[in-house]
DNA sequence: ATCATCGTGCGAAAATTGTCGAACGATTGA
DNA sequence: TCAATCGTTCGACAATTTTCGCACGATGAT
């Protein structure tokens, strides 16, 4: 049983700022990295319940393309994770800081 | 003498990430935020001394109405800084480990 | 085998962004 | 005053990105 699709995933010395700036820079894929920061691996859909497939699929492989996820093909469904270790190291700190001062998701007024 | 030229910048709190990431996600922009990082406050005509004026104004007033610069007019020129303590105290780390992870892009002409 | 479900690729349309010439007002120096 | 320089705005165009319907192959359940 052969794995039916197979993923493209940049090296962890291919990993691009610029590219993953953008990746994030989305307030849609922003809220996905916020969801597998929290959850860890997590079924494709559930990163988009409400979207249209296309278009979920468009932004799960430009934060794949960009280094900021990883996915493999479980079955029929799709699991992605954040790279929490490859951004690490190369990056030391962004993920945790971006996601940190990315409060305004929610209408929760918290501010110390 | 009162100063001709008056720019809009947001406050501290003001700042969102999206916005930042996006400015930053530009290889032109992210130069010029490198340069200012290294060199303070600079006119506006070094960030791109080959560029159009009006694109060079286009790329100034996206990095300055995000909240990553500071833009005053001194005479008929034009100074601009990084909001380094800005920048810091909102998303603290995060101008130093982008412009770490971005030395070993491709030096387009820039470095000199 | 049949059918429903899932993700993907394709294609097109809409929205956003980048580039840049031209005109304009402001400023500086002669 | 006159001319040169600078930054901004406007407008148009090119390039990129986003959205999404559709058809297709793969998978899982009946």
């Amino acid at each position: 049983m052969a794995p039916a699709r197979v993923y493209q995933h940049p090296e962890v010395d291919e990993i691009a700022i610029p590219r993953v700036l953008f990746a994030l820079s989305e307030p849609l894929r922003l809220s996905m990295v916020r969801m597998l920061a929290e959850r860890g691996e997590v079924d494709s859909i559930e990163l988009g319940p409400d979207l249209p497939r296309s278009t979920l699929t468009h932004h799960t492989s430009l934060l794949r393309e960009s280094g900021v996820v990883f996915v493999r093909a479980e079955g029929r469904k799709c699991l992605i994770r954040l790279r929490d270790d490859d951004l690490e190291a190369r990056f030391p700190g962004l993920i945790d800081t971006v996601l940190n001062g990315y409060q305004e998701a929610a209408p929760t007024q918290e501010d110390a």
